[in-house]
DNA sequence: CGCAGCACCTTTTTT
DNA sequence: AGGTGCTGCG
């Protein structure tokens, strides 16, 4: 392999990086300045010049589809398949590790992994057993408890019950979960992570093994690990080893999922030989654009610090738009689109970012109308459909009976009378002497605690996955697929429903079936069964957001799905208090400044032009609101900005002279500042407009909720 | 057992 | 507003 090649298409930095010698290093890679480049041809390197075996490399991301660009774009720069290197998802690599090791890991063989929704439906149905309130303990705040504390390494065991009792019997439960899990041998994600940890850190020759074997650790996106996921890196990679993190504390913005953005300053404290190397140049987007991108996240605290440049042009000024409503708003933005596409240009190069899903609803309804193609990212994948996870249910339940999971999904889909009474007694009896649900099924056929007829369905059940486990046996994966399905009764059931929906719901099937036979086992997963292989590939790698035919699209998203993605054209909406930054996050600092990232992260996105707008009324739940231009907007300098009025002037804030959102600050108080109002009490500035008498504030009290003041009269007192 | 009507909630999402 | 999930009835 010809150096130069690895070399040539580098900056400095980069190359820097690149070649850095074998050391711990962090490296600092802004928006648009060749992250993936860099660890791709760093592997390179390793590979071809510095002569590391693909075997001795660990190359680590967040998403598949990252992992499996950065496994491509490997091979096609050396030229040859990479085998032996592990480059994946940390849950991939988890589910790799444990499947290799499920007996020191504790696991059953056909240990199957729980998605989150399955976790919420096993959560949920362990509670009705327990018989506890979920008014005091909502299933989602469970889940939450749960896998807040496994992403941090805590297990129930760890937990000491204080007294508190929400919080004792959150424990309670965590613990019984626990043991539900092992039991039906099911997995969660954050299990993955957590189970995968403790075997190599308890167990010496694991640890040994993969200690020699790895020379080389490569984590991508650094700023999103957890805990767990850190502590992971540690040890795979040992004390003093060779890691190489590549990542950008300001695109931090799943703080809210766990993500540790102190990780990347721990880094440097832990592996004090640490060299960091920061990527700066953008490759990306215009001077205005980083110009004005840089300015908005140097309002943000306790940053690594970084300024993004360009080597290019300064670009369009910024668009600002100031919409009447939400209808307005929509329509401005289709009508660009539409003179963009007029002038030739692609509707894929255009993307539609907003803070909340909710949002795309009048976009939709606009494009739909003027018969212009969208695709909306986010939604339901396809292994996510309800339809295909009865499908894998039953395909878990014939692999693990134990699966309890698996059966309380189908053990009544299609209906066979099965119902709640019968299976409250199962559940029960299941819980008593601490059987799985199957074996709990055997335990009543034999004490006959139900009905003649209660009980033969249950049998009759029983036969039939006994009698389709028998019948796939040695089958091809497709065709063990499509046994399950007819023997089911899941295609006659859907057969029968002749609505629309059940329609697509068929086609859904006969596409799983099409999946089974297109799906060929990765080579870390040739010594498990092509069927378990194909579960756990359901499981980790939930497919496509949506089924794409390339056509040439408009694209809508959040502003979190747009992170590493890039558009010519890019149009933010909604920039308004209270939707963006969204309410939640308002009052607290650290969650401000998560959404402060998020708005650089969309900035960002954007190549050639970038539109914000924001609406002065929108419809939201229902009900029309009011609203003020974020916090944001007023943050970008207005030397990058160029204001886009209406025609006929928007209603409020009809001056020529300033900005329409650009109010000045009222004498004495600045957003964030804590204030006390003699009657309200505590509250923080939220916002303000209009000025001299007439001066108003938003404060939002502790116990009173948000007011408008007018300051003359207010009477407040900064704190 | 299935369906209809009603209360409830509503940020972001990957694995 | 709109979707979801639960309750109560036939």
């Amino acid at each position: 392999m010809d150096v130069t090649a690895i070399l040539d298409p580098l900056n400095d930095a980069q190359r820097d990086a690149v070649t850095v010698p074998a050391a711990p290093c962090l490296v600092l890679a802004g928006a648009g300045s060749g992250k993936t480049r860099v660890l791709v041809h760093r592997i390179s390197w390793l590979l071809s010049v510095e002569g590391v075996t693909p075997y001795g490399v660990l190359a680590v991301t967040f998403t598949n589809k990252a992992a499996h660009e950065m496994r491509s774009r490997i091979e096609q720069m050396l030229e040859r398949p990479l085998g032996g290197m592990w480059v994946g998802t940390f849950h991939g690599l988890a589910h790799r590790l444990l499947r290799a090791h499920w007996q020191e890991a504790g696991l059953p063989q056909t240990f199957q992994i729980l998605d989150a929704d399955d976790q919420f439906r096993f959560i949920k149905r362990l509670m009705r057993g327990m018989e506890i309130d979920e008014a005091r303990w909502p299933p989602r705040q469970v889940q939450w408890f749960i896998n807040h504390y496994k992403d941090e390494g805590v297990r129930s065991a760890h937990l000491e019950r204080t007294g508190d009792h929400y919080q004792d019997r959150m424990i309670d439960i965590y613990e019984a979960y626990e043991q539900a899990c092992n039991r039906a041998g099911l997995v969660d994600f954050a299990e993955l992570l957590l189970r995968a940890l403790e075997l190599v850190r308890d167990n010496e020759s694991v640890q040994q093994h993969y200690h020699q074997r790895f020379s080389h650790v490569l984590v991508d996106e650094f700023q999103d690990t957890n805990a767990i996921q850190y502590a992971w890196i540690r040890l795979l990679a040992g004390e003093s080893g060779n890691v190489f993190v590549v990542g950008d504390d300001d695109q931090s913005i799943y703080g809210w999922r766990g993500a540790r953005i102190e990780n990347i300053q721990r880094f440097s404290k832990d592996y004090s030989a640490a060299r960091t190397i920061r990527l700066e140049q953008n490759y990306r987007s215009t001077g205005t654009i980083l110009t004005a991108a840089n300015a908005l996240i140097a309002h943000n605290t306790g940053r690594l610090g970084k300024d993004l440049w360009t080597a290019g042009d300064e670009g369009e000024l910024i668009r600002m738009y100031a919409a009447y409503n939400e209808q307005d708003e929509a329509s401005f933005v289709l009508e660009r689109i539409r003179e963009w596409v007029e002038q030739g240009n692609l509707r894929a190069e255009t993307a539609i970012l907003y803070r909340s899903n909710a949002q795309s609803r009048v976009f939709e309804e606009k494009l739909m109308g003027m018969g212009m193609p969208y695709r909306v990212y986010g939604g339901l994948r396809f292994f996510e459909r309800a339809e295909i996870k009865d499908a894998l249910a039953y395909l878990r339940l014939i692999q693990n009976h134990q699966d309890d999971a698996a059966f309380e999904r189908i053990v009544n889909v299609p209906a066979r009378g099965i119902g709640d009474r019968s299976l409250t007694v199962i559940r029960s009896l299941a819980r008593e002497r601490s059987l799985s649900m199957w074996d709990a099924c055997l335990v009543a056929l034999d004490e006959k605690p139900l009905a003649a007829r209660a009980l033969n369905a249950l049998s009759a059940f029983q036969s039939l996955i006994r009698s389709i486990a028998q019948q796939i046996e040695g089958l091809p994966l497709y065709e063990q697929v499509e046994h399950m399905l007819d023997g089911s009764g899941l295609l006659e059931l859907h057969r029968r429903d002749k609505s629309e929906k059940a329609e697509s719901r068929l086609e859904n099937l006969q596409e799983l079936i099409s999946a089974a036979r297109a799906y060929e086992p990765g080579e870390d997963e040739v010594e498990m069964s092509p069927l378990d292989a194909f579960l756990a590939h359901a499981a980790l790698e939930a497919g496509e957001n949506q089924a794409d035919e390339w056509e040439d699209c408009v694209q809508l998203m959040t502003m979190h799905s747009a992170k590493g993605l890039e558009f010519p054209l890019v149009f933010m909406c909604g920039l308004e208090e209270g939707l963006f930054p969204h309410q939640r996050s308002i009052e607290d600092q650290d969650r401000l400044e998560e959404e402060r990232r998020l708005c650089y992260v969309g900035m960002t996105r954007a190549m050639q032009q970038l539109y914000m707008t924001y609406a002065e009324s929108r419809r939201l739940h229902g009900t029309e609101k009011l609203s003020f231009a974020s916090r944001f907007i007023k943050e970008l300098p207005l030397e990058q900005i160029d204001e886009v009025r209406p025609v006929g002037l928007t209603q409020r804030n009809a001056s020529l002279s300033s900005p329409a959102w650009q109010d000045d600050e009222p004498a004495g108080f600045s957003l964030g500042d804590r204030v006390m109002h003699g009657k309200f009490g505590e509250g923080v500035v939220m916002n303000y407009e209009g000025q001299g008498s007439h001066a108003r504030v938003q404060v939002h009290f502790e116990y009173e909720g948000s007011k408008w003041l007018v300051l003359a009269y207010a009477n407040l007192e900064r704190l």
